[in-house]
DNA sequence: CTGAAAGCGCTTACAG
DNA sequence: CTGAAAGCGCTTACAG
């Protein structure tokens, strides 16, 4: 309709009607610095451009080996609030340097990450964030052979090449865990704690704590189940059935949910009753109750971690490919009693 | 470091390899039909292919003014349920389809949703879903200029050109609700919603709704307030104190989470103190209580019908642009109690 | 059946 | 200071 003007015009466009040429445009569009244009010509240029609403068409920058500004990041679902803080965290810095960031969700399907992989290679991304099934980490191969740079999240997986990851030590937070009750006076402390294999490190972590701080393995029972309100209900009710422990350790967000709503049921008061610590970030941590005492998982920072490593390497780091370790840290609320004796804690 | 072979191959280089000409290479690759080759080179360039590990690059081929099949949904953020349904529902049809999509988080910031408008246009995309802010609607005058197919989903708003959009009745899903009750013989129905301008139409309709079955608009009281646990608690008591209605509406889903708490612990039974419909989709209504009657809305159909629209659009439909509106849908559970006289329905 | 050549929209030495 | 020309990796008439 209106006539003349391209849907989406090109730099030629743009310097037909500067009435100079493609290059010169080019470098005008561009900035490129070292180029001197003069400044009449390189306003001719810019109000053309801005006349012909003209954006560049990155797909053809990159044809020269200029880099898409883009990475995909795969997670597996997107309802799971844990990998939604993972790529709000990886999506601040990728936002801040510069990138464009595309997130894909996987449902932990392997055929759909390698079919994510495949076209996002096609598509030239410039990097990957893999958040991926165990199942998935042979898809991975291709990226490496390709040389596009990717660092994997949250689950490292056995490989015969080095890449970047970056995890939280999960053993270790159930250690901080288990270690502020045993400071707190506890010594008679129970897990409950999801049975997945992917937990193994939280559950055999408890054991290797509680053994470290000299406590009997039969006042330190563990509870295992999968994160469902059944479970969760069983292994509450075999936890009062013992009634020995004076503080529990729930090694499971999820879990937690059905285990404090189980427990409130039952009557039991927090921290009076039994003192609780969570691992991991509900929602409701803050909010439930006395306010629970969690050792808080990094997720963001996983993500924003991850994302700068990721765009260094980008960029050129030849830094040696690496695990990174991100720390948890406690998150002291009101659900543990100090119960050491002559602390004059119960004063306060 | 394995001599020779390019990291990334191009198609000159399976041409090499195979011994034949690019061209060649190209249609056995691209699988041009009406485009002869012999079996035998056909099965070379194939092999040729496949020993280097071969991946076109769409990049290339989208200058070719083939389409990038790579779509981009917008919208506002990650953690909330109701976008993640129809990014899901989305999603499915454009794998289906053979399109990638791509989501980007805008926080509802029109900043933001300019920026990704921008790249994205820039990056060639095929089309957009936006699930956008209605500041960001200016934005989309953008899209608009630029001739790239768009559906605007669940919010439209007011713009002087036609343009596509999937969004439910939110008006008649309240309009269904009431209606329910009223054929269970509800004759005083109170209303607890949300005060926000974006939810006129759900309390405009059911004051209307409640006009038009000839109910007095004295026993049926609204009770306005933001979706927080503060309101939540001043709603019900407001309602209870009312103490007139038989039953009630529930217009948000996380005002029906605080509601349907408090209830509760005011010792308040659904339904035998008082029939409730939920409007919106959270778990918890099949999971709580009794069970929830709810009036459902179809977030992933909107997801569905959108992309599928979308698609079409890109593919050359000339169909006329329009606001499509998607049915809600009742579920009937257990918190709506039937009074009406002579049915018999006590005994049931 | 097969391949040389033009062209997609850009960038970048390089020569004026 | 400015522009003609080559080239990125493909596809596609078109000529053999």
């Amino acid at each position: 309709m209106e006539s003349g003007r391209p849907l989406r015009p090109t730099l030629r466009d743009v310097a037909v009607l500067a009435g100079t040429s493609i290059a010169t445009a080019s470098n005008v569009i561009s900035g490129r610095q070292g180029k001197y244009v003069s400044e009449k010509l390189r306003q001719k240029v810019l109000e053309a451009a801005a006349d012909l609403g003209y954006t560049p068409n990155l797909l053809a920058r990159s044809m020269k080996g200029k880099s898409r500004k883009m990475i995909a990041m795969l997670v597996p679902e997107l309802y799971n609030t844990i990998y939604m803080r993972m790529v709000v965290g990886a999506e601040r810095v990728f936002n801040d340097r510069g990138y464009l960031m595309l997130i894909c969700s996987t449902m932990g399907d392997p055929a759909r990450e390698e079919g994510y992989i495949q076209s996002l290679l096609a598509q030239q991304v410039d990097g990957f964030m893999l958040a991926i099934s165990p199942k998935g980490a042979v898809h991975v191969g291709k990226i490496e052979r390709m040389g596009v740079p990717y660092v994997v999240l949250d689950r490292p997986y056995e490989a015969d090449y080095p890449y970047d990851s970056v995890a939280f030590d999960g053993g270790g937070a159930v250690a901080m865990a288990v270690g502020h009750l045993y400071g707190k006076g506890h010594r008679r402390i129970g897990f409950i704690g999801p049975v997945m294999p992917e937990f193994a490190d939280r559950r055999r972590s408890f054991s290797s704590t509680v053994e470290k701080l000299g406590l009997k393995a039969n006042d330190c029972p563990l509870y295992l189940g999968y994160p469902t309100e059944e479970e969760g209900e069983r292994m509450v009710l075999e936890f009062l059935a013992g009634r020995s422990c004076t503080a529990l350790v729930i090694g499971h967000h999820i879990i937690g949910e059905h285990v404090v709503r189980r427990m409130r049921e039952a009557g039991l008061e927090v921290p009076r009753d039994a003192s609780v610590v969570i691992v991991g970030n509900p929602v409701w941590a803050e909010m439930a109750g006395p306010g629970f005492t969690a050792v808080e998982l990094p997720h963001p920072e996983l993500g924003e971690i991850g994302a700068g490593r990721l765009i260094d390497r980008i960029e050129g780091s030849t830094d040696a490919k690496r695990a990174i370790l991100v720390d948890c840290t406690m998150a002291e609320r009101a659900s543990v009693a100090d119960i050491r004796e002559g602390t004059g804690a119960d004063v306060v």
